[in-house]
RNA sequence: GGAGGCGUCGCCUAGUCUGGUCUAUGGCGCCCGCCUGCUAAGCGGGUUUGGGGCUACAACCCCAUCGAGGGUUCAAAUCCCUCCGCCUCCGCCA
């Protein structure tokens, strides 16, 4: 959410910012619309329920006549200060919701328009040559399934489409993959949690995933618990409705977790394989920092992924995600695609947002205000370390003619292997 | 699953039966000042959060805030209802 005083002081900086989105400028008068009303109400609410209150005390020194005498004259007070209070009440909530609405504020410099309009900021290494290597790449699945790693017919049998086995090998170098980048944001200074993948609702939309990806979360009925798409949901939850000091440097935090996705706009979507599954294993980082500290924060992340994917002898390019892509929290995102060889283009590996103070407004995540008196919004980021999806371009990237797959060196001791070769 | 207890402004705590004197008590911690070779002690003051008005984003004034949300009432920390969380006991199950 953004600030609402931004919105009363500076409305065409937050009209621009929906304009570079491809969103309704037009949501800001509404919103200032509804703002006034209901600090007109609640003025006159405030002004009225001082005058009873008054009254109300000298209701209780009174006796007798003069008593019912003031009863008589406040009970009409009291009529009027509920119908403000209610009033007001429905104002905010129609700004809040309303406000809900407008995305965060684009950081200078986001490429404006939608998915296409991405900015390229780096490419790492090149695609692999085959026809030099002198054989037709397999894709993952094919060499998942030679390998005796990816089992995509049981995954089937069990939960039904876009679920899959991870076995032997495969099973081995998800881990290997998920502990490698623990191990290194762990050397980086991040505190490790442990988190919850059912959650509240209060803490799901605090993250902003009931907004425009509530389809495609999947939520328990019977309990009210929804399940996490991301352990950003609870690394950002861990500190709502909190204050923080963060007068040592930002907080950080990674975390483990399975992830679950309904994938529901996505029929007949990357059908093939284990690109886009139900259910995956993410190592997200986690930062809480100061909002003049947020855009240095944000290119820190990216560089502790690239350091991963480097570690990962993958080829890559960076993207600065449009700002129409960038979904409502996130005021700028960097991706980082790795290459797929049998599909001829770069697919996401990483994405690291910076959200600014609009998820932890949401939140309430707040700091003591260092210029004034009281607290201000934290700025909340979210990068990507690993994910099962990695697995993707490892076995095509690194795949050998005779279906084996070599094993970057970094994952080596923690595989115990240099090489995953053909079952018999 | 059954029975009971508890939830107060960082922590502990008074207040809830018997609604108004609560502008929420006291202690600890913390901050500022005084005193003082230094430190400690002592003394004085301050110390929830959110919002509105007015403004220099100060000071000041006001409203809300006693787990959350409703209700009763002129008036709710206090009475009633619903929900959430924590604890204890019993049962059941690993």
């Amino acid at each position: 959410m953004i600030d609402i005083r931004t919105l009363r002081e500076d409305p065409d900086r937050v009209r621009a910012s929906q304009q570079a989105r491809g969103e309704d400028p037009a949501l800001v008068d509404a919103v200032l619309e509804a703002d006034r009303r209901h600090r007109h109400d609640l003025t006159e609410f405030e002004r009225l329920r001082a005058e009873q209150k008054t009254v109300g005390k000298q209701v209780a020194q009174a006796s007798g006549e003069e008593k019912s005498a003031l009863l008589a004259e406040v009970k009409d007070t009291a009529a009027r200060v509920k119908e403000l209070d209610r009033s007001q009440a429905e104002a905010a909530q129609e700004r809040e919701r309303l406000l809900r609405r407008i995305g965060n504020l684009v950081i200078e410099g986001v490429p404006a328009g939608g998915e296409e309009d991405f900015r390229v900021l780096d490419t790492v290494g090149q695609p692999r040559d085959f026809t030099a290597d002198g054989f037709e790449p397999r894709d993952h699945l094919q060499l998942g399934e030679l390998l005796g790693a990816i089992d995509m017919a049981r995954g089937a049998k069990v939960s039904g489409s876009r679920f899959y086995f991870l076995t032997g090998p495969g099973a081995r170098l998800e881990t290997a993959l998920l502990t490698l980048a623990l191990q290194r944001a762990h050397e980086a200074g991040f505190v490790q949690l442990g988190v919850p993948t059912l959650v509240g609702e209060e803490a799901m939309a605090g993250a902003g995933f009931l907004d425009a990806h509530a389809d495609e979360v999947y939520r328990l009925e019977a309990d009210g618990l929804y399940l996490t798409g991301t352990s950003e949901v609870a690394l950002a939850g861990y500190h709502a409705d909190e204050i923080l000091d963060l007068t040592d440097g930002p907080r950080r935090y990674v975390a483990s977790s399975t992830c679950y996705r309904r994938e529901a706009g996505a029929h007949g979507k990357d059908t093939r394989g284990i690109i886009r599954v139900h259910q995956f294993q993410k190592v997200e980082m986690f930062v809480y920092c100061r909002l003049e500290d947020a855009e240095t924060e944000h290119e820190r992340l990216l560089a502790w992924e690239r350091g991963m994917l480097d570690a990962m002898e993958l080829s890559y390019r960076v993207i600065d995600v449009a700002a129409g892509d960038l979904g409502g929290p996130a005021a700028r995102k960097y991706d980082c695609e790795g290459w797929v060889p049998t599909q001829g283009r770069y697919r996401e590996l990483t994405s690291t947002s910076n959200c600014t103070d609009y998820q932890a407004r949401r939140l309430g995540a707040r700091e003591r205000d260092p210029n004034r008196s009281g607290t201000r919004p934290v700025a909340t980021l979210n990068g990507t370390l690993a994910t099962t999806r990695w697995l993707v371009a490892l076995l095509e990237n690194h795949q050998r003619a005779d279906g084996s797959v070599r094993v970057p060196a970094a994952l080596q001791p923690l595989l115990g292997a240099e090489v995953i070769a053909p079952r018999e």
